[in-house]
DNA sequence: CTGTTAGCGCTTTCAC
DNA sequence: GTGAAAGCGCTAACAG
């Protein structure tokens, strides 16, 4: 089957209603300083009268370089009350939009080598620019491949392993947990427990970090904490836990907001008030955290400023700044709900 | 700056190391009943052998055809306990790719005029072959943008106009309403309330008509009903109204999670328990269904389904299947949790 | 069944 | 400052 007529606007065509040569409109389009300023004008115009808009594909194939930047979609946790990706990936993609850049969605099933495979894959298949990676980890393969390819690439977390080149941005677990344990400090809380992940997870050791700092900044005693798996259950039994102790938490700065509604059904199977009895923070900002009565108290991660941050390192990257990967790292908000307030729960 | 080498394997490549010309790569790749079985085979083994993979661009410039499918991402609406969307980008790129397609997202501010314009700048530039809409409404403009351009594309959600020839994929919310409200009939309920939308929400009303056969089918009266906007606040004030009333609601079926929580908050200040006296049902599964206590009663989407069905339509469409759209009618699935049973609630 | 030719739309030389 | 030529990688059409 041959190609059907597509109706495309192209540069030939602009090139003969302005009575120029192709080269020229590419030129007035790409490098307008190289065409003279009459020229310029009539070909811009041209352009505009005749809504042309450059065929990417064309585009690829002679500069081996596509607008294109990859993402790998994950499967929605449903047990994870977050909805961080799904805010992600728009504000990502807005911000590629502003930039001249479209996102692919790349598909692999779990697992560091399939993910690497199907980046590879992509990277034969269309000429991807760029990619954006997000939960990095400690030894992260997806890291060195990319590297070894010599592609560019910036990710939503930093690098832990102390990789200096990499561009990443990434949200302050530890500033945002400290601000979480503080707050409730100031409410006149001391037994402060923390409701935490394994230290296997970076992101769960920076933010247990924000707490003992927070803690120890207010002279606390920091024997009430616990490292689980972030489920719902898991935040409940630790809950009891604490609440059984001698000298009970009566504040529980959680990793999640998952971890922090486990908590709250605890509380709720003691005839335990949030806010009034104990305090509950969460992390993340979910929709729940703002739909639960009451309000649970949680950091909310500038995401926007995120994904524009990311798009930006990319383009300087592409921009051929590769001596100056930008590491920006940015200060979650505390949203204060009624989970962490004396006063009666008003929302 | 010219093209970098790029470590590609191209057609000709593969073509010099099997001892043929171009084209009859080409063909065992694209066409191989064309090409001789042993010819076939030995340039199979060099595809193998030296990873070849074709190289898109160069093929949507010379076929028109990019094996991309266009999806508009949107903000994900922090007021909406829905994760649906996410999980449905997720399914629908995982069937993308499962059926050789690359999911392209595009971005538009609100209101689509906007949209209109970005999809015709996206296919303008890459030669999108499909696109894929969500939350179609009646009238919906860009699905005739689309028709008049020639564009395949198929909807999650219905065609309201009762427009044929678009292939769609959606969920019965009206059967998912019915088998809530006759779930909570079933446990004895007979003052059954809902809270809906407005009648201007196709879904809406499509959903309120399951909650009248189920009540009909049993003969119970259905003045009790409510059409608010989607969110907790509304649900909240609406069930504290068929609380008030003379003959109160023992149960409230509700369009949507949001609601439904509303209504738990609602039952929460007057001192009620969800499912002990009064039955709660929502609508979408959403993270919070779960993580509320007691776990709310809920309809789950097929989402997965949904995504692989529309990739298919999308199939049938590129493959010529112009003549035969498809409609595919999803039903829900119940979930049932502690907020709609009588029993003390276990979770 | 296989090879040759041509061209998709664009942009980097390199002349003029 | 502008134009002509060439080619990115691929495949339809046509010969052989």
């Amino acid at each position: 089957m041959a190609p059907v007529p597509h109706g495309h606007v192209t540069l030939v065509q602009v090139a003969r209603w302005a009575g120029v040569s192709a080269q020229t409109v590419s030129n007035a389009v790409n490098n307008p300083e190289r065409v003279a300023p009459a020229t310029r004008e009539r070909i811009l115009a041209a352009v505009e009268e005749l809504g042309y808009e450059p065929n990417l594909s064309a585009r690829a194939l002679r500069n081996r370089s596509s607008s294109l930047i990859a993402f790998k979609t994950r499967p929605a946790r449903t047990d994870k009350a977050s909805l961080l990706m799904d805010e992600f990936l728009y504000a990502l993609n807005a911000a590629a939009a502003e930039a001249g850049y479209h996102l692919i969605l790349c598909h692999a099933e779990d697992g560091s080598a399939n993910e690497i495979k199907a980046y590879r894959d992509l990277l034969k298949k269309t000429s991807v620019d760029a990619f954006v990676l997000a939960e990095t980890h400690r030894n992260d393969d997806r890291v060195s491949a990319l590297r070894s390819w010599g592609v560019p690439f910036a990710s939503f977390g930093r690098s832990w392993d102390g990789d200096e080149a990499t561009s990443w941005v990434d949200v302050d677990g530890r500033a945002g947990t400290r601000a979480a344990t503080e707050h409730v400090a100031a409410q006149g809380h001391c037994r402060i427990g923390h409701i935490g992940w394994p230290a296997e997870s970076e992101i769960g050791s920076e933010r247990r970090e924000g707490w003992l700092e927070g803690c120890r900044g207010r002279e606390l005693e920091t024997d009430l904490q616990a490292a689980v798996a972030d489920t719902l259950e898991a935040g409940r039994q630790a809950a009891h836990r604490m609440l059984d102790s001698s000298r009970p938490a009566t504040a529980l700065v959680c990793a999640s907001d998952t971890l922090a509604l486990g908590v709250l059904r605890a509380l709720h199977e003691r005839g335990l008030r949030p806010g009034a009895d104990v305090a509950v923070t969460g992390f993340d900002d979910s929709p729940t955290a703002a739909l639960v009565s009451p309000g649970l108290t949680t950091l909310h991660q500038p995401i926007d400023v995120v994904g524009r941050q990311l798009i930006q390192s990319i383009d300087n990257l592409l921009a051929g700044d590769l001596r100056d990967p930008q590491h920006v790292l940015l200060e979650p908000e505390l949203i204060v709900r009624g989970s962490s307030l004396p006063g009666p729960p008003r929302q």
